[in-house]
DNA sequence: CTGAAAGCGCTTACAG
DNA sequence: CTGAAAGCGCTTACAG
């Protein structure tokens, strides 16, 4: 159903049907009524793609993210559509497993078909991309671009709170496991903990850097508890590192946080149902999706300020994987600290059931 | 950069262009290379609107999921995106929250976009929508419209290994804690638990149904296990409702699987990593991406057959959430039992370190 | 081999 | 208020 078929059968001009429809003034009453009726009737709905070719708008938006396996980015992503949604924008999809050669395809694939504006977590911070004459909002990573809108959270700030917990707590040797050291958050993190120890006059921790991989994690553990003077306490600069490196650790029989604390940058689901449950840093990542969005959208509408770089805060929740260095027993929280293993309901506030 | 500018600075017509742009024959050689190295000159790309007009097909595809932060549609999505890149479509991601308002909005916008295609993850079963009259496949779910390809887990097989791994175990009182009655999953998985029971000569489940969150999980835990005569064993039928299920009973002192066994259909992360370790039916979820990309675009390659309606199979996951009925000690297995909790190295398989 | 023309479906000055 | 015309950028018969 076209408005050319809509003009035929009412004998009007489809410049008139077109008027009708986009509810333009100038139309006259009854004709608007009889262009609105054929159209109900029909189920007429407009050519998103032609009309797109003509206004030279296409209302979408392309999104290019890492991999939507990770809670991460698939908690971003969810907000980046919610608000696109509500504003008329619809949401091209292009997933790059960090592979910068895929970044720029999707890249391309995405000018092409005239995205309005992108929202990009680059792959690698030395920029993989040219400019691409429109507009831009990086998420989360960087690629050290600066004429870009810049959304992140305060790695570094929330690294150095990371490690100032595990000071706090009476801990000197504190090693960093961390991901692939050219995405710009890894740098981050890394210095942030590196500069927060310093700050406080202890020794310089000892970091691992590889990539994001849960055997990453378990590998890296491996290496620094099975090495000279292991660490007391582990950072953790992700969510995955945390798990392998738990996970490795148990297998070792390396209490945890009797013999080893443990703090996770990046927060997830299961982190407070694990036994013990993770201590981690909660990153902000609707809010990160949100102002993403708003950002894009104020471009849209023709903002002409200067790049934005923002970045926002997250929070650590303290749980059960660290202590006190040396003490001997887990430090579960209490409410928590049943039922789950061999020490069984003799010590559960509630007594639980026959 | 349009072919008209290059046909412009060339003196051609804009047909000539198109078709050496285009790699058509019939174009003289050395006009095909002065057109090539203008297009290269001016980075030339053609316009994605334009031509998905004029040829009448857009490559692009659209794609609904309830929830892109459920692991469950995430997994399954990464994967349609990979394929339809594969094969040139761009993927159009809609979320719907499993509210059929947002379900029937985000298809029209779909079909105005004129999208070739559909994967749909249905919200409720009675269709919520007229016929598309595109290529659909629904994916994981069903809206009982038959005309249509289905790709979905085969649940009640599913759900029936799970009910039989506990009677095997000796279980004889197993519940079942499920989600949304509305959704064609919970049905299939609620009525291969009945069936599995009636079919070993067991007592009809206790089934607790209501959504799938985390919350519900927890509420009927509690239920289950503060009502009379409680069960030895529970099903949850989603990793989320497992979650909230094992949560409480944690909280209530209950030793799993000691005093009570869980077992989850849906597969997740942190299952393993978790203390005990989740007994879990592993999801297909990447063939039933794979093999609902491919029915698609077989579709969209012309493939006229009648509807598909394919079922993937499962595995069983045993882990250490289930044991024997009575059992004082929990079952978890031997390299994951230690460190997690307060018997510390002592069993520990590998002896651990100072 | 190349060009002029028509057209995809819609919008928008420009006349009337 | 309404219509005829041009055009968005590209493709494709149809002539030459």
């Amino acid at each position: 159903m076209t408005q050319k078929q809509i003009a035929r059968e009412l004998g009007l001009a489809v410049s008139t049907v077109s008027r009708a429809l986009t509810g333009q003034p100038h139309v006259g009453e009854a004709t608007r009524k009889a262009v609105l009726a054929a159209a109900e009737r029909h189920g007429y709905r407009p050519n998103a793609v032609a009309r797109a070719l003509r206004r030279r708008e296409t209302r979408m938006i392309g999104v290019v993210v890492p991999d939507m396996l990770n809670h991460f980015y698939a908690a971003c992503t969810t907000v980046l559509q919610e608000s696109f949604e509500d504003h008329g924008y619809g949401m091209l999809l292009a997933v790059t497993g960090n592979d910068p050669q895929r970044e720029r395809t999707a890249l391309a694939r995405l000018r092409d078909a005239q995205v309005e504006g992108v929202v990009l977590v680059p792959s690698a911070t030395p920029r993989s991309t040219g400019p691409l004459d429109l507009p831009v909002v990086e998420m989360i990573r960087t690629s050290g671009r600066t004429q870009v809108d810049t959304v992140q959270c305060a790695e570094h700030e929330t690294a150095a709170e990371a490690i100032g917990h595990l000071a706090s707590l009476g801990h000197r040797r504190i090693a960093v496991i961390a991901g692939e050291p050219e995405f710009s958050t890894t740098r981050e993190r890394v210095a942030g903990a590196r500069a927060a120890l310093a700050g406080l006059g202890l020794p310089p921790a000892r970091v691992l850097t590889r990539d994001h991989t849960r055997a990453w994690g378990t590998e890296a553990m491996r290496q620094l508890v099975t090495g000279e003077e292991p660490p007391t306490a582990v950072f953790a600069a992700s969510s995955e590192l945390a798990l392998g490196a738990l996970h490795e650790a148990q297998r070792l029989g390396i209490g945890i946080p009797g013999r080893l604390s443990l703090a996770a940058l990046g927060n997830t689901d299961w982190f407070d149902v694990c036994r013990p449950p993770v201590t981690a840093c909660a990153q902000p990542l609707a809010e990160v999706g949100m102002i993403s969005a708003q950002i894009l959208l104020s471009r849209l509408a023709g903002a002409r300020r200067s790049p934005s770089h923002i970045r926002v805060s997250g929070r650590l929740v303290v749980r059960g994987t660290t202590s006190a260095p040396g003490a001997r027993r887990d430090g579960d929280r209490p409410r928590e600290a049943s039922g789950a293993s061999a020490d069984g309901p003799a010590n559960s506030p509630t007594g639980g059931l026959g």
